[in-house]
DNA sequence: AAACCGAGTAGACGGTGTCTACGTCGCTGT
DNA sequence: ACAGCGACGTAGACACCGTCTACTCGGTTT
């Protein structure tokens, strides 16, 4: 258990978001969960929205591991596992995922959010980067392109999430989807 | 004004959700707003979220208006029309497409939005076997490749609606991702 | 005439985010 | 030693929200 009650709050509700997904999430129940008052996360937290901002800068740091353990020679083997590793991500925590991306939840502003975040495209447009220094689709602007293959992979997290699509998207059936994306941009 | 006190509910709805967002989309503000109240929108809905997949499946409808119009010999225009008319759908109604997507809020199970719905992803992968057989990618399965790009326009429309990238993800600029992305899949 | 039904109303209940007033500790400066 | 202060927590209120129930109509059917 930890002191600092700040810390004890985003735990709280790191718990109840993955227990009970993103509506179970409110700050009655996360003061509940930490055995305090419903009143005593505002100490702490100027609302909900910085609250569950806090949650989602965790998230999206654990998001920023993931995809930077990754380590090979080849910028396109990097690549290609950094992709996969955003979607094993959602796949792991999807009521997390779910959240980094809600901004009726999250305040997208609040500065150590943005700069998380932001630090985790930042590294994957590097990457777009050195595979393009390595021949693939010279030309293409570096930028552009990693925001295309970027929303590739957001877009199939996000319908996985969604589960529309019929019977089409299952969890195997995302996988070989992914399979298929991958070999578009990088095949 | 229509006399179908259903339908009026659905269009006090729609309106509110064009005019101010998701978050204003409440049964007590949408029954204000049609002039009775708070509690006849339960005589015609089972609850909320019966009644937000009824303005839902309107979106969708749309949405398949949207991009069946296209009309043009080639298989491969079309697909790429459909693309467009996708993202161009979201851009024009950003708060119904969030509705469309939010399954907290809309009951994916309801019949007739998720015929609806599939209907509009039925087209999509029909033109996707068309544009194969005029050789595209030949020899990938029709549903996955499908499913692949039309998560790749789904991401862009989320990322964008998200604004998250940054600044990287401006309505120009998505539209320009949007160039790479259909470069990438039908180049 | 009686029974019924679609449509609407008013009130209640439990839940929520937020605000405010009120307590407590423990530390620190004098 | 002690007054003061600031971090922390509490309790209650307020305005919303979705949902449920009991009640009221006007018209149609029988």
């Amino acid at each position: 258990m930890v002191a600092d009650p700040r810390q004890r709050l985003i735990e709280s509700a790191t718990a109840l978001l993955a227990d009970e997904g993103v509506e179970a999430v409110t700050l009655r129940r996360i003061a509940r969960e930490a055995g305090v008052s419903h009143g005593a996360p505002l100490r702490h937290f100027t609302g909900r929205s910085a609250l569950l901002s806090a949650v989602a800068t965790t998230g999206f740091a654990e998001l920023r591991e993931r995809t930077e353990v990754v380590a090979s020679a080849e910028p396109r083997e990097r690549l290609l596992a950094m992709c996969r590793a955003y979607l094993e991500f959602a796949f792991a925590n999807p009521a997390m995922f779910e959240l980094m991306f809600r901004r009726d939840l999250v305040d997208a502003d609040e500065p150590e959010l943005a700069s998380t975040n932001s630090a985790v495209f930042e590294r994957f447009s590097e990457l777009v980067g050195e595979t393009q220094a390595v021949g693939w689709r010279p030309g293409t602007d570096a930028r552009l392109l990693a925001a295309s293959l970027w929303a590739a992979l957001h877009g199939l997290a996000g319908l996985w999430l969604w589960g529309g699509l019929g019977d089409t998207l299952e969890t195997d059936q995302v996988d070989a989807a992914l399979g298929v994306t991958l070999e578009t941009y990088l095949g």
